[in-house]
DNA sequence: CTGAAAGCGCTTACAG
DNA sequence: CTGAAAGCGCTTACAG
C-alpha cells in the first residue's frame, strides 16, 4: 500500500504497526506513524473484516423503538459495548421486512452476535435450527425465554414475583376486584405476569373470573381499547393493573376522560416504569425494571459468547425489580 | 469454491447465478441452484462487501432514541430502505462513546450514507472538512440546516412558521403573557422556533421581554426545571408554549401539583405531536411534524445520492406541519 | 453462455 | 524486528 511505499517498508510491517505496535522497532513505528498521519490514511475496514471474518457488529433486536425502556437498556448496552462493537437496532414488529433478513445476517457472519429483546415466534424457530449446527452467540434481555430457547443465556426480572409482589400491593390496599390487562397471548412476559396476579388473588384468597384477564397489545391504544371494555362492564373493578405502562397511560386516559377520578374511583398501575411514568396525572405507580442493567448485562454475556465461547456463561441472571408507588393507587373507598 | 466442485462448473459461473442469473444459461443455472439448495449456501456477505466496496449499510444519527418521534421517522425510513440496506442508529448524545467513530465509519466507507436526524456541533465540523475532499452521502432530516451544513440536502418542515402559527393561535385565544421554552441554545430548529414565536408575538402587538423566552434541554425534566423557574416569577403567564411534547409533558405535571388547573389557569401547548400527546391529562394540543414522512423523504433522497451523484436532489424539503388543537388549551379567563 | 486469471486490501504463518 | 508470499472468497474484465 502507500503507506509502505512511502515509509519504505513492507506491507506487512504496517499491518503491525496498525495491529500490535509492540512488535515492531521504535524507530519504524515512528516513521510509519508519520507517514499514516500524514496522508491521513485510514485502513479498510471492509477489506479486515473480510480478512479476519469479523464485523464488530452486534444485533440487537427489539419489539419497537421509541420507548423508554428500550432506549434505557440500549444505553446499558451501548456503555458496555462501547466503541468495540457498532450496534444494529431491528424491530421485530410484523410490519417491519427486515426481520427475516436478521436471520441472514447471522449466518452470513455479517453480525456476531444478538441480543434479542423480545422473542417472537419466527425467530425462535429459525434460531433453534441454527443453533444445532453451531454455536450461536445470541443473549435474551428482557422476557423470560420461551421452552425452545432455554439454550440460550438471557437477562431479566422475576416477572412473576414482580407482578405477585404489585396484586399484593394493591390487594393490601383493599382492592378486591382486580382486573389485569394482559399483553399478546404468545408473549412469555406477560403471561408470566399473569400468572403471577393470578397466583397473588389466589392466595390473597380472591376469586378470578376469567374476564379479570384481557389481552392487548401493550400499546397505549391497547389499554386505551382494554379501558373502554372494561369500563362498559356492569361491575366496575376498583384497580386496573397494567403489564406496561404504555397501556395504564391509556387506560388512565381513558377513565380520566369518562369523568372517574384516579386514583379516588380507579387505582391504575403500570409495569417497567419509563421515563413517562413519573409525569402522568396521576404520577402513575408501577413496577421498576433496571432497564439498563439489563442492557449492560446482556451485553456482558453477549461478549462473553463471542469472545470466550468455552466459558459457559451463568445461563440465566435475574435481576431485582421494585414496586414504586406514586398517585395513581390508593385505599379503596 | 465447494459449490463449483458439485455442480462441475467455474466459481465464475456459481458468482453469476448468484448475481446475473440471466446471464447464464437454463441448465447450468438449475444445476447451480440446486446445489446451493443441497448445501444450504450462503454467499460470504463480507467479501462480497469488500470486493465491491458496498456494505449496504446506512447511519442513522438521532438525538437520543426512546422517543417516538424518532421511532416514527425510523418507521418511514425503513420502509423506503426495505431489504436493501441495513441501518445502525446511532445517538449523539454527548455521554455515547460511538460520536466519534461515526465519522470513521463513514470515512472508512463502512457505511455508505448518514441520515443525520440532529445535526450537533462537533459532527457538522468533521463533516464539512470530510465534503471538501470527496461527495457524501448525508442528508439532514428534521432539522433546518445550519449554514455550514447547507451544501447537504435536508428534509423538514418549516419551523419557524409551524411556531408562528402555534403562537398566532395562542394569541387569538386572548394569551397575551406567553412564554416560550426553547431547546439549547446551540440547537438550529429550535432558533428557528423561537424566532417564529417572536415574530408572532411582535405581528400580535404584544411586547416580549427577554425573560419569555426560556432554554432546556427538550427533555421532561427540562420542562420541568422550566416550569418551576416560570410558575417562581412574580407575574404568572397565562400560556407556555413549549418547545417539543415532552417538555410541555414536564411542564404540565408541575402546574398539576401546584395545583394550577390546565388549561383554565394555564395554556400548554407542545410541539411534535408523538405518540403520548393525546393520552395526557389533559390531552396536549401541539404542533403535527409528519415524522413518518420525513423518515421517508430523507430516506429516498440519501437513496438518491448514494446510488445517482449525479442527479442533483433538491436541496431541501419543507413538509407540511399542522395545529392540533386538543384539550390543553383554551380561552385566556 | 462459460471459464481462467487477476485482483480487491488486508493478515498471518513462515523464514530470516 | 522485518519481509516475501500465500490466501481470505468473492467479482469482473477479457477471451473464447
Amino acid at each position: 500500500m502507500e503507506v509502505a511505499r512511502l515509509a519504505g517498508v513492507s506491507i506487512t510491517t504496517v499491518s503491525r504497526c496498525l495491529n500490535t505496535p509492540d512488535k515492531v522497532g521504535k524507530k519504524t513505528l515512528a516513521k510509519v506513524r508519520k507517514v499514516i498521519q500524514d496522508i491521513n490514511f485510514s485502513p479498510n475496514v471492509l477489506a479486515q473484516s473480510f480478512r479476519r471474518g469479523r464485523t464488530n457488529i452486534i444485533l440487537v433486536v427489539v419489539h419497537e423503538i421509541g420507548s423508554w425502556l428500550f432506549a434505557d437498556i440500549m444505553e446499558g448496552i451501548r456503555a458496555v459495548v462501547d466503541g468495540r462493537y457498532s450496534i444494529i437496532l431491528t424491530e421485530s414488529r410484523p410490519d417491519v421486512t427486515e426481520n427475516g433478513t436478521f436471520i441472514d445476517m447471522l449466518v452470513a457472519r455479517q453480525v456476531e452476535g444478538v441480543i434479542l429483546l423480545c422473542s417472537p415466534l419466527p425467530f425462535s424457530r429459525k434460531l433453534i435450527e441454527l443453533a444445532k449446527s453451531k454455536p450461536l452467540p445470541i443473549v435474551i434481555g428482557l422476557e423470560p425465554v420461551s421452552d425452545d430457547l432455554g439454550q440460550f443465556p438471557s437477562v431479566h426480572i422475576d416477572n412473576h414475583q414482580a407482578a405477585y409482589d404489585a396484586t399484593q400491593y394493591l390487594i393490601r390496599l383493599g382492592h378486591a376486584e382486580i382486573v389485569f390487562v394482559s399483553g399478546p397471548k404468545n408473549s412469555y412476559v406477560t403471561k408470566d405476569r399473569e400468572l403471577g396476579f393470578l397466583a397473588a388473588m389466589r392466595d390473597g384468597g380472591l376469586t378470578v373470573d376469567s374476564d379479570r384477564v384481557i389481552h392487548s397489545d401493550l400499546s397505549a391504544n391497547g389499554g386505551i381499547n382494554s379501558a373502554i371494555e372494561i369500563l362498559a362492564r356492569p361491575s366496575r373493578p376498583s384497580a386496573i393493573f397494567c403489564a406496561n405502562d404504555d397501556v395504564a397511560m391509556g387506560v388512565m386516559s381513558v377513565a380520566t376522560k369518562r369523568g372517574l377520578r384516579v386514583p379516588e374511583d380507579l387505582s391504575v398501575m403500570g409495569f417497567d416504569d419509563t421515563r413517562y411514568a413519573a409525569l402522568t396525572n396521576p404520577a402513575l405507580s408501577t413496577v421498576l425494571q433496571p432497564a439498563r442493567d439489563i442492557g449492560m448485562k446482556a451485553a456482558q454475556k453477549l461478549l462473553q459468547a463471542i469472545e470466550r465461547p468455552d466459558d459457559d456463561a451463568a445461563r440465566t441472571e435475574i435481576l431485582p425489580h421494585r414496586i414504586v408507588v406514586r398517585d395513581s393507587t390508593a385505599l379503596r373507598r
